[in-house]
DNA sequence: CGGCCGCTTGATGAGTGTCAAGCGCCGTGG
DNA sequence: CCACGGCGCTTGACACTCATCAAGCGGCCG
């Protein structure tokens, strides 16, 4: 059974927010919804023609860079009523990787629907626009943090996920990581020991408790300290 | 004396690349020329608001960020014939401060004009949103490029800066770099002192000549061999 | 039950930042 | 015209963060 857009609960995070209801529908009838993806499947790969744009539904993915050498970055991690895809905008093609990290489901915007919808969404462009520039904004943001000492790139990791969730209903101070220890490090720009030995480092001064891939935050205060603003 | 754009000689870099002619007169029309800039001047600040795109005509400028705790990070050089100000885009306000870095001049595509343009220039919004993606995909290669060790950094800088100059019609071998050490060290997440280091390792290799804030190229491909691709 | 993968923990070293001193160039003012 | 002062740059010594290498543990799945 699908769910339209106008009653899909993710919808002020996603292409509907700040539309009006007739808008909605015209993009609810040029949405795709698609079958569940699993851990590992591949949403779209660099390098292939850019032919829409993907919202989250349901679980987590992760957007993937590589670099000529070879170098996995991870640019995001996608929480539900997030849209991407902005990556394939400029050139035509995807210039990141989309990919899976668990059970998932997703809705597409075909490229092609775009000139069409344009005619009864007038501020579509305009949306997409502002949608493009905020992650650019974005990437500022993880610049300017990877540049900063490991505690503070991890901390502010923490943090925003927790900040990210908490506005979609979850709990902002127990969640699951559903990032590997070398999949957050190749986020933040560390080794993989040096990711677990920093979780070690804030459960020993009580900042958190992490079990696995499941966190705690105990003092957010302290936590904050710790990443700039 | 201005010159229209049709007959500016950096069109093909400039928003009228891709135009047709009658719209490149609509947007010579929506353009306004600026009296030149001096080392330092401000084109737009962190926070202001969103007013207009920026292109630049001669000289160079620098997009700076600051993040929280007040590091100062140069997310790119401004040569001439390059659109800027699309940091303002997403949020109505400039994330970034645009700053000349020597004498310089530059048109200006006021945002109010953009509606209005949109009548005469129906692919100005694709456009628009090609190159703000394009500005996401560069932060992506600065984001690779800045976890990789110091000399690729310096060496993939010098070699961006070649091409990008050569492209315009200088000299790819030997040009002016108008950032002082310090500047170049905040673009690329190094020290000043590990920058003048590595000009000084670059030149005992033989690799490169520097005198002050002049570089001659002298062996491109082993610079080549350091930067990756 | 066995093997693998993800994680932890320890030891070591390289790559860079930081601190400090000194030099040269250029613009300013006497 | 020259002396002075400041800024940008170089060079050296040192410290420290974090990557790398290595070993071992525990849980999950086949």
């Amino acid at each position: 059974m699908q769910v339209a857009c106008s009653d899909c609960n993710l919808s002020r995070f996603c292409m509907p927010s700040g539309m009006q209801p007739k808008e909605v529908e015209a993009l609810n009838d040029a949405v795709r919804r698609i079958r569940p993806l699993h851990k590992g499947d591949i949403v779209y790969r660099a390098g292939d023609q850019f032919n829409a744009l993907f919202a989250l539904k349901s679980g987590t993915a992760k957007l993937v860079h590589s670099d000529a050498g070879g170098n996995e970055s991870i640019i995001t991690v996608m929480l539900p009523g997030e849209v991407l895809g902005f990556d394939g905008l400029a050139s035509g093609r995807y210039a990141c990787s989309l990919i899976a990290l668990e059970t998932s489901s997703y809705c597409e915007l075909p490229a092609h629907q775009l000139p069409r919808l344009s005619q009864f969404i007038p501020s579509i462009h305009s949306m997409l626009l502002q949608r493009a520039g905020k992650k650019f904004e974005d990437s500022l943001h993880r610049m300017a943090l990877i540049q900063r000492p490991a505690e503070e790139r991890l901390a502010a990791f923490v943090l925003d996920l927790s900040t990210r969730l908490h506005a979609r209903g979850f709990s902002p101070s127990e969640f699951r990581i559903s990032l590997t220890r070398q999949e957050i490090g190749d986020h933040l720009g560390l080794a993989l020991e040096t990711v677990s030995r920093l979780f070690g480092h804030f459960e020993a001064l009580g900042l958190i408790r992490v079990q696995g891939k499941l966190i705690h935050i105990l003092n957010v205060d302290a936590l904050r300290g710790y990443s700039p603003h």
